[in-house]
DNA sequence: GCCCTTCTCCCCCGTCCGGCGGAGGCGGAT
DNA sequence: ATCCGCCTCCGCCGGACGGGGGAGAAGGGC
């Protein structure tokens, strides 16, 4: 058997304490080795540039640059990019689907327990095939198309306009919300009015397409 | 060092040499222990049913059922079901999604290496935290909700009549829509009239809602 | 108290839309 | 050769829609 050579992992966390227990678990694996540490995403971008590592262990939630845009530039302007573990605490932080996004070869619970950090990364060190292929890639974009940050405009609708764009994008005429909403049909079209303003929109089916585009009508 | 329980591996492929293969390499592993093989999706849940594995190595195309309903099926019935892992030739295979949804704890493409293989056995023997936490599975529904079977009326539709559907869905009105394709106004109307007649709407903001849920825009 | 927002409702008017029926040409299928 | 589906257009009609005004009542914040 001949020893390879180990892989250098970057360790990218803004708690020195997070950072220690880490290099303890990866320390202990003679195969793994710690090259560097950084506390923010800007520290992260530079030490890597620097060392070259195989693996980065990146956490989302740091100061100033956040994890994400770290791992963007990281990918984004490296000829041969580490592969880059996004750490998170919930597993369904938004920041998840923004990781995949930019290209996170996986991402890690902070209470998975040692095996797991040290079987995630020797697997990420060695081959991207498993974790998230492109197709989870695309996924993940496509998410980020369905729920974009919502547009100015949905803030500045009142609750009664609110009413009237979701039945509107439930196909109904005027007076079928004037009904179901037990107002006037006059009332309605004040609403919708101000609907088409709000949105920017000329016609009750640009408006209703905004609400789509929006992810407006998301949770029904 | 105590030498703990070897994880215990079903293959189900229907290629014997793709089988043979995958045992050859997990075998060189002490850890790890091939304790049943099956060809089928049917044969697949039976025989994991009997053996209880740790970790399944599920080919997605298989004759009669196939590896997603298979894994469905396991995942659904069994109190402690094992790890599947989802072997695909393609990594943007459309089962890959399926794959997500029914509950794989990752996928392996076919051509990885046999390190990564039996990386990615001992890894998900371990935890599920890593590979596809539920984030990512919720993702893999909402994109089955996104991209469901398209209604039996999308296929009814002529070209001319997709494409006036496609811009109605921009926003466009009939005298827009009839300059962009450079045709009369009243040529318009009658693809709208078909379009809505086709898709069981009665105006083409109920039209364009039925694109959209219909994920007729996919592709813009 | 005063202002602002929101919700309610009214008027008129011009435009757009969708339903109706009809028609001609063109190409592929039988 | 005949038929059928598709694409192209026409006119007419009624209703829905959106823009332009205005106005009163209720509630909260300053």
């Amino acid at each position: 058997m001949t020893r390879p050579a180990p892989i250098r992992v970057v360790l990218a966390d803004d708690e020195r304490m997070v950072r220690t227990a880490l290099r303890a678990i990866l320390s202990a694996e003679p195969d793994l080795e710690v090259v560097g540490e950084a506390a923010t995403g800007a520290e992260a971008v530079s030490v890597v540039r620097e060392l070259r590592p195989d693996v980065v262990l990146m956490d989302v939630r740091m100061p100033q640059t956040d994890g994400i845009r770290a791992t963007e530039q990281i990918l984004g302007t490296l000829d041969e990019p580490p592969r880059i573990i996004v750490v998170t605490t919930f597993e369904n932080d938004s920041y998840v689907y923004d990781a995949l996004r930019v290209g996170a070869a996986g991402f890690l619970l902070k209470r998975s327990d040692a095996d797991a950090l040290v079987q995630a990364v020797r697997l990420v060190a060695r081959s991207d095939s498993l974790l998230f292929p492109a197709a989870v890639r695309t996924l993940a974009t496509a998410h980020a198309r369905a729920h974009p940050a919502p547009p100015a405009w949905v803030a500045k609708l009142t609750g009664r306009e609110r009413e009237v764009l979701r039945r509107m994008a439930d196909g109904l005429t005027n007076a079928e919300i004037a009904r179901r909403m037990e107002v006037g049909p006059a009332t309605v079209k004040s609403h919708v009015a101000a609907v088409l303003a709000k949105t920017g929109t000329r016609d009750r089916t640009q408006a209703v397409i905004a609400a789509y585009e929006a992810g407006f009508l998301n949770g029904r």
